[in-house]
This record gives C-alpha cells, sequence and structure tokens, in this order.
DNA sequence: GCCGTTTTCGGCCCGACTGTTTTCAGTCG
C-alpha cells in the first residue's frame, strides 16, 4: 500500500511549488490531491493499474501522469528538477514556526541557508536581521521556533489531549467560573482526530484578559507564549500546547464552527455559503454585510439548509452533501455501547482480577462483558493453556451466578498462526462464548490470507486490532483491508475498532470502508485494568469518524440479538 | 493544476496578527 508514499510525494511537490513561489491555486490543488490519496482505502497501485486514477477527487491528467510516473520509477522528474533548485533540507526548514516559503526563499538567495543548522548559524550572526523585510522581533520569533523545535515533538495523542482538555476547561470553571457563560473544546479534540497538535479551547466570556491571565497561572504551565485579550498560548508539561480564545456571546456559535474546522470542511463550507450569497467567518453568518446568526453554531447549518453536521465529520469526505440531502447518519454514541467484548484479567497478561474488571463494568452500567485473555502461544502477555483457559470457564459460571445484573461471557483473544489457523482447536473454541481471533507476530506474513483464514472458522466472532498498527510506534501490517472487509462482511464476522489511544484500530477511513461493505463493528477497549474501561470513548469516536451507526456495531445490540448473530448460533 | 445545477475559461475561503512598513506582505489557523 502505497498512498502514504504518493500523498507525502505531492504534499512535498506542493511545499516546492511554494517554495518556488508557483500559483498558490496549483499549491493547493497538489495539497488536495495528496489528500484524496491518503482518504482512498483502495491500495493506490492498484488503482493505477486499473487506469482509474482520475477517479480520485483532486487528481486530473497532470497529476495522473505523476502519480503513475512515481509509482512505476519511484521518482517524479520534474519534482526532482524543482528540488535541484533549492535547499538540502528544505522541507524540514518549512515546519519551522514564523519560517514560510518566502523568508526560506529570502535566506536560500541571499545567504545561501540550506539546512537548519545554516538557519541557525544566520540567526546567531545577526546576517538574517539585515536582509529587507526582517527584522529584530522577525528573527527573534525564529529564534524562539528553532528552540521549541528541539523540545516539542509534532502530534500527541486523542488518548493525553482529551484529559488535558477537560482538565483545562475544569480549572477555568473553578478559577472564572463566575465571568464565564458557555465553553467547549473545539478543533481536533472536539472532531476526535486520532492524534493531535495542540488543544483549542474556547471561552464565552466578556471577561478576556481575566479568563486568559488566569489560565497562564495554571501549575502546568511550563511557558507562556502569548496572553492578550482575546487569545492567550501555553505550554503544559512541556509538551502540550493549549490555545484559549475568548469570544462574545454574539460570535461564540460561529467560533466554535469556526475553529472546530477542519480546515477542508471550512473551505467546503465557506465555497457553498458563498453561492447561497453568504458570507461565514468567526463572528457570524452575514448576508449582504448583515449579521443574520453567530451565537449558536446551528443557526450557520440552518442557514446554509444542512442539517448539522456531527464534529468528528467534518473533514470534508461528502458530509456537507449529505447534510444537504438530509442524509446524514445516526452516529453510534457512547451511551449505546452495553458492553465490552474484549478485555483482560490476570488470568493472562491483565492487571487486575475479573471481580474488580467486574465490578468497574458494572459501574458503567454494561449488561455483558467478555473476558478474551491471551491465549497459549502468546507466552509473552502469559497466554493460558487449555487448561488454564478450562478454569477461568469454571470461574466465570460462578461469577455469573454472583452479579444477576450483568452477563459474563467467556471468551479468549485467540492467536491467528503463521498459517492462518488458530492456536486453540475448534473443540476448544465451541466451549467457549465467544471469541476475538488477532495477529501478535508475524506481521508481514500473507496477514491478509491468515485474517481471511481465520473470518472463515465459524467460532471466530470479531478479527482484534485488523492492522497491527500502534501509532506512535508501528506501522501497520501490509493489509488488504478492501478483501478482509469484504470477507467480514460475508462470513458474518465483525471486525474491531480497538479503543486503546495507541491503536484506534481500524482507523476513521477503514471503518467507512467496512460500514460502506456492511460489514459489521465491535468497538472493544481491549483494557488490562478497569480504570481503561473508559477509553471506549475513542474507540466510539473513531467509529463516529467512520459514519458508523448504532446498527452496524454489535455491542451496541441487546445479548439475545448478539448471540442470534453468531456463526456459531447457526 | 482542477473543475463545471451560473463556467471547457475563469474562477479557486477568510480573517487575524505581526512586524515591517507608510500601505502591506508573510504566516498562521
Amino acid at each position: 500500500m502505497k498512498n502514504k508514499q504518493v500523498s507525502d510525494i505531492l504534499e512535498k511537490f506542493a511545499d516546492v511549488l511554494e517554495f518556488h513561489a508557483e500559483s498558490a491555486f496549483k499549491i493547493n490543488a497538489y495539497r488536495r490531491a495528496a489528500r484524496a490519496v491518503l482518504e482512498i482505502s483502495e491500495d493506490i497501485e492498484s488503482v493505477w493499474k486499473k487506469d482509474q486514477l482520475s477517479t480520485i477527487p483532486g487528481v486530473g491528467k497532470g497529476l495522473q501522469g505523476k502519480i503513475a510516473q512515481y509509482l512505476s520509477k519511484g521518482y517524479i522528474s520534474q519534482l526532482d528538477d524543482y528540488l535541484k533548485k533549492s535547499p538540502k533540507e528544505l522541507f524540514d526548514l518549512l515546519s519551522i514556526q514564523h519560517f514560510g516559503p518566502k523568508t526560506a526563499a529570502l535566506a536560500f538567495n541571499e545567504l545561501g541557508v540550506e539546512t537548519v543548522s545554516d538557519l541557525h548559524e544566520v540567526v546567531d550572526s545577526g546576517k538574517l536581521e539585515t536582509l529587507p523585510g526582517m527584522g529584530k522581533k522577525k528573527v527573534e520569533n525564529i529564534r524562539k521556533s528553532l528552540e521549541l523545535r528541539e523540545q516539542a515533538s509534532g502530534r500527541f495523542s486523542i488518548g493525553m489531549a482529551l484529559p488535558i482538555a477537560h482538565h483545562v476547561i475544569e480549572y477555568i470553571k473553578e478559577k472564572a467560573g463566575d465571568k464565564i457563560d458557555r465553553i467547549s473544546p473545539a478543533g481536533s479534540v472536539r472532531r476526535f482526530c486520532e492524534t493531535v497538535h495542540d488543544i483549542d479551547i474556547l471561552v464565552e466570556t466578556e471577561h478576556g484578559r481575566e479568563v486568559i491571565d488566569q489560565i497562564t497561572k495554571m501549575p502546568e504551565v511550563t511557558r507562556i507564549l502569548g496572553a492578550g485579550e482575546t487569545k492567550g498560548s501555553v505550554i503544559l508539561k512541556e509538551r502540550f500546547q493549549v490555545d484559549i480564545r475568548a469570544i462574545k456571546n454574539e460570535s461564540f456559535g460561529a467560533a466554535v464552527q469556526y475553529f472546530t474546522g477542519s480546515k477542508e470542511f471550512n473551505v467546503r463550507l465557506r465555497e457553498l455559503a458563498r453561492k447561497k450569497g453568504y458570507k461565514i467567518s468567526e463572528y457570524g453568518i452575514f448576508q449582504n454585510d448583515t449579521k443574520v446568526g453567530g451565537s449558536r453554531e446551528e443557526v450557520i447549518y440552518e442557514k446554509l439548509g444542512l442539517a448539522w453536521i456531527p464534529p468528528e465529520m467534518r473533514e470534508d469526505r461528502g458530509e456537507i452533501q449529505a447534510a444537504r440531502e438530509n442524509k446524514l447518519p445516526e452516529l453510534v454514541q457512547i451511551d449505546d455501547i452495553r458492553g465490552d467484548i474484549h478485555m483482560h484479567s490476570t488470568y493472562s497478561d491483565g492487571r487486575e482480577s475479573m471481580h474488580a474488571m467486574i465490578e468497574a463494568a458494572r459501574k458503567r452500567g454494561y449488561s455483558y462483558i467478555a473476558f478474551c485473555d491471551h491465549s497459549q502461544t502468546t507466552q509473552y502477555a502469559n497466554g493460558l493453556s487449555e487448561e488454564r483457559l478450562l478454569k477461568q470457564i469454571e470461574e466465570i459460571e460462578q461469577l455469573n451466578g454472583k452479579y444477576p445484573d450483568i452477563t459474563i461471557l467467556a471468551g479468549s483473544e485467540v492467536e491467528i498462526l503463521m498459517d492462518g489457523s488458530l492456536d486453540f482447536s475448534d473443540k476448544m473454541l465451541k466451549k467457549l462464548d465467544f471469541a476475538v481471533a488477532s495477529i501478535h507476530s508475524g506481521f508481514k506474513s500473507n496477514v491478509t490470507e491468515r485474517t481471511i483464514a481465520a473470518m472463515q472458522n465459524k467460532y471466530v466472532d470479531v478479527i482484534g486490532h485488523p492492522t497491527g498498527r500502534l501509532i506512535s510506534r508501528r506501522q501497520p501490517f501490509e493489509i488488504d483491508i478492501e478483501a478482509v472487509v469484504k470477507e467480514a462482511a460475508r462470513t458474518g464476522t465483525a471486525l474491531e475498532v480497538n479503543s486503546h489511544w495507541d491503536r484506534l484500530d481500524l482507523k476513521d477511513i477503514h471503518i467507512r470502508t467496512a460500514v460502506k461493505a456492511g460489514a459489521k463493528l465491535c468497538i472493544n477497549t481491549d483494557a488490562h485494568e478497569s480504570e481503561s474501561l473508559g477509553q471506549i470513548m475513542f474507540g466510539v469516536g473513531t467509529a463516529r469518524r467512520g459514519w458508523a451507526q448504532k446498527s452496524d456495531v454489535i455491542n451496541t445490540w441487546p445479548l439475545e440479538k448478539l448471540r442470534q448473530w453468531q456463526k456459531r448460533a447457526h
């Protein structure tokens, strides 16, 4: 699957064009195409081989040729020509804040700045400051960015960001509750993106300066990037950037809409607004310079003739069209989840007893759960032998007697072996209520075929974390999602949406593919301690980003329906 | 470079902030 590589090279092409001051519209066309390539779940190489590159939105004649050249030869000659006339570390240079393409071109042409360390040098020597249009403050900003670049690391997980956002919101409510009205997260946190760059929080207040002053006094603040009347920006714990904006009542809805994004979504929405004779900004929606809305987000959608679009869908993936036709899906919600059917206990590598996990599940109001501890070949995770699994089944029977308000299912996270077989016999699997089949080794060997083989087993209900990625440190398997999804729909096997913040696997666009194909999903936490059951919200958020409805998700169903659905039932 | 329920040519989202200027360019979101 080379979609990521193709997308990256188109982004780089756009950067280079920007450096060489080509038309902004042309640059934008490259970026749109880069994004579109990433959005399709089909392998770009097979699309190309079928001669269907033109079906990708934003890919016309010119880009088709470039993508084809990249896929067949591994380079784009026109890009290479540009690169010859560009700084060696152009892409690193452009990633520095306040050092955009124009400044980079100036520094390259006048001072021969080719690398980040060249830039360090001309900043320190004062040479940069001598260039036309440059001054003390500009150079100082660049110097700060260089410094920050060394400590801050790009994007971090929604699993870390959301609790921080909630913490900041609680802090503001506590310290300045009397000065604020509404308060909301915005940006990628509100959209439940899998990773975020910074945390945006909007506050409705008439006392912007005071509220923002409060934020800068938070004990976790390690650096104040700015603090004014309408905007404050701080770094928490040397890592997380939090931007707070103080908004007046009459603009709050427009601001929440605007700062929630995504950028691509906003662009589309504004295009539509323009066509309908409106103009929208973060201050409101205007008709002939008269403000016709702004306090409430919903009004903007109403004026444009759209159903309100849930934040998780705002990615310019067809949701505006759907909202126009009143065909938005009714997305699955966290309260729809009736049970978590992939969790671990001290039987394998969980940190808490079954008893503790059950108590936590009851607190969440679940009506059923399944223990799916690791199976015998997963030695490193203290996987269960048949003998120990039988013992666990027995204990679960007793626990069911003890807890009449929740049904505890005996399951296993059974291993998909190198040849596609499972590491428990059918005879053993038959004794269980539920089975999740996963791959934990042999990441590079026939993953698609092995997964398909596992789905053909009548005792396998769910494929666990189907692509195996770890967001912070491991690439997904080379797996043919289209093929897996098709087989999942055909065999009646659900695909897991693993809620762990570092997995979120399946990811949003794959979920969308699955839903379209009629495959079922199962949103689980894979919890190894009771506290992690709360992570279900990240799985639900990701499923919503994939347009999943309640009916698509098997663990929103009553237990009876779930049992009926299982292959083993017929 | 892409695209078409106003267009096959002429459009392509919007505004704030900053710093450098004396009317605006660059950067960012």
